[in-house]
DNA sequence: CAAAGATTGTCAGTATGCTGTCAATCTCAA
DNA sequence: TTGAGATTGACAGCATACTGACAATCTTTG
């Protein structure tokens, strides 16, 4: 009785695979953001960093990491280039010397109201292929399946238990 | 009469916008395949070119990055890699002293013999969390969205189209 | 054939994304 | 209170990804 036969090696398998398909539309999704965006200078990556800081003023890096599903590491040289074009500043914690904790700017707060009508534009464009109902389903399931798959990815803390801190005293 | 007001700056948009929801899968899809495939040493891209350059021997560089949508510059240093892992070697083109010719090597193709199971495995895990049904209306809706979005990102010719002097000659 | 234009592989430069490590600092238990 | 362990931000190192530029080469056109 012969095992079942190994599967063909083609490119069109690969064409179907969710890791292929989820790669070119990460691809495509960062190419209309910042086709729409290109007027501002911000990257998908540095609008969700002031998005998140915007949310939760003095925020830590490594808490900024877990809210936007972000490596911390890299994370580091985003802050940098976020306090270089003068959009955050940092602020040393009085109760913890190893924290700094983060701040929109003026600019950094005037750009994000002006970005917002261009990400929504992009958003829309990601989509727009597809039908109403179609889209909603998509969304649907990829958020189903992102929340699902939430614990593989080494993103340290879900971005509930990253905030805790912030209840208090703020 | 009041134009409508702008929308609230808030995580929860992001989080359910379909450019974070890409994002978030494919960091996913990319940790999950190097959990599955950590014994071979071969990332997601090489992987795509190793399978790429299986379906089409003789394939050259600018040609394989439409295949695998993948960029050209950044191709080069993947083929640096799988070369310097022996998986490939390069050719010079005979009738063009431009173009250098990319094929498997005996460990390539066998490297890649081997891989196939993790790789089946790691797809498979990536949408685990859903029911099939779902899985089926997702990868659907997915092709659909790559195939119509698929001139906005800056891969310069269709898999097709790159592949038209291959039929020529055998 | 010669000049204009396109193609190929490569490089420099910027920006993610990841693992692993480290010193400084904080916390908690003995 | 002190020492073990955890946390924080920073860094080194690797691997994508993209833009733009370049010399070498090929193709097309006059």
């Amino acid at each position: 009785m012969p095992s079942k036969p190994p599967p063909p090696i083609t490119m069109d398998a690969v064409y179907a695979a969710p890791g292929y398909l989820f790669r070119r539309m990460q691809q495509i999704a960062v190419s209309i953001f910042m086709e729409e965006c290109k007027a501002f200078d911000l990257t998908p990556v540095q609008y969700g960093a002031l998005i998140a800081i915007h949310t939760h003023p003095g925020i830590d890096a490594t808490r900024l990491s877990a809210v936007i599903a972000f490596d911390r590491s890299t994370l580091g040289s985003v802050i940098e280039r976020l306090q270089a074009k003068d959009y955050i500043e940092r602020k040393p914690a009085p109760e913890d010397k190893r924290i700094k904790l983060l701040y929109l700017t003026k600019p950094g707060a005037a750009i994000l109201r002006e970005i917002i009508p261009a990400v929504e534009r992009a958003q829309a464009r990601m989509l727009e292929p597809l039908k109403p109902t179609e889209r909603k389903t998509l969304m649907g399931l990829l958020v189903q399946l992102v929340d699902l798959n939430n614990e593989v990815s080494r993103v340290p803390l879900r971005a509930e238990d990253a905030l805790e801190h912030l209840g208090k005293g703020g």
